[in-house]
DNA sequence: CCAGACGTTGTT
DNA sequence: GTCTGG
DNA sequence: CCAGACGTTGTT
DNA sequence: GTCTGG
């Protein structure tokens, strides 16, 4: 599962990120990030077919037949043994695929929270499915859920699902390369690196705070 | 045939 | 829209 | 994911 | 308990 993350690097340092791995020169998104939620915007990058694009995109997949204001149908995760035998996904596998960017996420053990990164602490790229809608107003409301997979290695000792986690490289293949990610083996690639854990305080619990006290070790 | 669900997660 | 259940 | 609300009426 | 909001 992954229903909390972070991006807690400031804007200089994502930024020089994006347009050193994708050639992306800005992003339209308040940073850092210590405590992002569903129903709020996350970090995106996708491909438009010629170049790479990073913008906010609302967490909560709202599939096309759920797509009116009063459906509460929405998805903040979907599971990779999922992808290719759900027509719901069929069209955002073809043409909506995005990488939602992080530097850790939470999970939580007998409610007690904890925030996983990789080793060097570093960025690492969520793939996902996004979908658009037009709300009463007639604008387009984009929205994404992310993409997981059993847990493997420290990570089943707190939880049976985790995010799929790519590096740059396997990112770039998950946007332009329509066959990638249509079988689970390709998800299991990228993982191999031990994960960092880190036990947090219960301050992370509530998605009103959004401080530095989120992500200190505890 | 039509009606109704369609997803994921955790928790009991 | 498309699949499943009745 | 967790936290917090969960109802109705009339009036401004 | 269950749904909604962040």
């Amino acid at each position: 599962m992954c229903g909390r993350f972070s991006l807690a690097y400031d804007k200089e340092t994502v930024v020089e990120y994006l347009i050193r791995t994708f050639a992306v020169d800005d992003i339209d998104y308040d940073l850092p990030r210590y405590n992002i939620a569903p129903g709020q915007d996350v970090p995106t990058l996708i491909f438009d077919g010629s170049q790479y694009r990073a913008g906010p995109i609302k967490w909560g997949f709202k599939p096309f037949f759920a797509a009116k204001e009063n459906s509460s149908f929405q998805l903040v995760n979907i599971r990779s043994e999922s992808l290719g035998n759900k027509p719901m996904f069929d069209q955002p596998l073809r043409k909506g695929r995005c990488l939602v960017l992080a530097d850790g996420f939470y999970e939580w053990n007998e409610k007690k929270p904890y925030r996983i990164m990789l080793e060097d602490q570093r960025f690492f790229l969520m793939p996902g499915l996004w979908t658009s809608y037009r709300d009463d107003d007639g604008a387009s409301i984009h929205t994404a859920a992310i993409i997981t997979k059993p847990s493997d290695g420290s990570m089943r000792d707190i939880h049976d699902r985790m995010p799929v986690m790519l590096n740059h490289e396997a990112g770039k293949k998950w946007l332009t390369v329509p066959a990638y990610g249509k079988t689970d083996r390709l998800w299991q690639l990228h993982t191999r690196k031990e994960l960092h854990r880190n036990r947090v305080s219960d301050i992370v619990n509530s998605p009103e705070n959004d401080n530095e006290a989120c992500i200190k070790p505890r």
